[in-house]
DNA sequence: GATGAATGAGGGTTCATTCAT
DNA sequence: AATGAATGAACCCTCATTCAT
């Protein structure tokens, strides 16, 4: 057996139950099988988290948080709200490209509340972005004036729709420009 | 225990059903408990379908089909493309607020190719009507030009985010006015 | 496979899940081989009890309850106290004899806890008939003058002593006859 | 950490291991507990004990062994008899109070032979004081004539009895001075 | 000597499915 | 057609033990 720093180990973990669960979904995802493609030990994979669900939780948290963070530095940059919303929806599309996991739904197998406060604090955080973008195009005038909050969620659930189509065909032949045109037509005021 | 026919008995598992799996996912979903809350014995849920697989196949099909024919009705009934798309969309989300249930995602955990087939029908469906729509609305100059079965996949897409967001927000305080405006600033002419 | 009532299945499981619990503790027994010399599935086990803890608990009872009732039968178509302390102390050690189990320390791993209640009832029973046959024996003046709650206590803990011995000696030579007369001694006014 | 010598490590493991044993029985007691309760790594546990079972055997042979040299320490001294009967039942029982210990039953679970040899040789050791007490009681005349061997056992019995009446009676008032006097009648000539 | 991450067999429990009635 | 007791594989998790450092 070949031994791999802590951090290794949690790390290799991480992935291959991102892999499990995204395939599986909660339920049908299996301990052994994670332990196995981690390469490690059933036991081993309990040294580093005590539970199936804290397993899940901890992967949820990591991952909505790191593309939470990689959102904000992006947006934060970008000064030009039209790009703003492109860059975050293409951000969040590439994400889901590359990782092809699904944690929006995670869990619910274990009832609804599993995992919300996590989902919930990402889903607000995701809100709160394209609220600032939005309110920063209307106020210099290249976005239509609305209900901030109301719009900003709509352009969310949008995205929730580009996410999940992105997983669900498999051909993945799905067009982020069109995209991005679609919502910023909603958007401007002049297009 | 009444007798019933057959019919009923068929149709009281699917009730069931279909509550278990939205409830709790297909791993997480119980025959037993499916039986119970349909007032049939274990071994008669056998009777009707030969295994959860099965059940939860026949499930999906039949529930998509009949929002598969329920909107292909209306859609038909209504000459006005921009009245028709806010139908197909208002049409989903009262569907989706009435029974609560995912069957986008339904599955997963059997692999990705789980009911691959019955989805693909229905997703293709529902882009056909799309497309119709909007052909139309561009035949008599009410839409904009465009390609049209790109914008149809793109407008189903974001109605699946439309319907997940319906799912997942507790509040169910989601705007179907306000989603329909933005999907038709994005397809209209004179906004 | 053979069919065999309800009732037969519960109470082989009971009589497996005893044999177990005696040879092997809480900890030690374990599910699978229960079920084994039960001549059921291990899930089957949890037909009819659901969980470990709950079987042994169920058997706790059952056997002090039998225990318990049996003593309280012969005690009290017995009308000589002497006679009735002997008859107490031997119908204990008999079943003590032909089960060979050990209930009295059974569950001490999960915790002081586990079954108090029941061997609380059981202990105090047993208390409450020796206290009886020793007030009888007082006021019929052949046993002496005593405090009697106190002296019912000291009997009851021979006894278990008396048990204790007769499951760990392997010879099993315990000498019932000796006990009763040790006791007595202890009890009679004129030896 | 601080090092510490060898001596101490196994001794501060010893009471660990007994605090475990007693309050988890044997196959309740976890190896990584009494490691983190002694202030000694699992490895390290391992150095001093080679197994589960050679740490809980050790354990016990320390223990009876201590409690044998001490009750013919005190019983060596005395040489009344019938006080020697109520120091030595007295030892047990302050000794089984500090401890609160239960080595009687130990090892059930690893079946009936577990430390079978440590036990007799204990038993059989105190039989051996009881035996001499009453002995010299016989011969100096102020115990009754009895069959030796036999009375020791049964006095031995009752002890055990009233240890573990000591560990389940969780009020812990349990009348040690009621119990040698019960004990005596039974021995004394003229009470 | 000492550590603690790692192992993997085995424990309690669940549940889709079967089949005698 | 209908029942529900029974099955047994597979699940999550624990823990005595080992071994590279």
């Amino acid at each position: 057996m070949n031994r791999r720093s802590a951090k290794d180990s949690k790390s290799s973990i991480l992935d291959a139950a991102l892999k499990a669960f995204s395939e599986h979904g909660y339920s049908g995802a299996n301990m052994r099988t994670i332990a196995g493609n981690a390469n490690i030990s059933v036991g081993g994979l309990y040294l580093y988290f005590k539970s199936k669900e804290a397993l899940c939780l901890s992967l949820m948290k990591e991952r909505l948080e790191e593309l939470s963070s990689k959102t904000e530095r992006i947006v934060k940059d970008t000064y030009n709200p039209a790009e703003a919303i492109e860059k975050f929806i293409s951000i969040n599309l590439d994400y889901t490209k590359e990782h092809r996991e699904i944690i929006l739904t995670q869990g619910r197998d274990k009832g609804f509340t599993f995992g919300a406060d996590v989902k919930k604090r990402f889903f607000r955080q995701q809100r709160k972005f394209v609220e600032k973008i939005i309110r920063e195009g209307v106020r210099t005038g290249v976005f239509l004036e609305c209900n901030v909050p109301e719009t900003a969620k709509i352009v969310t659930a949008m995205l929730r729709g580009f996410v999940l189509s992105v997983l669900l065909e498999p051909d993945g032949l799905f067009n982020v420009r069109g995209c991005c045109e679609f919502v910023l037509r909603g958007l401007l005021k002049n297009v």
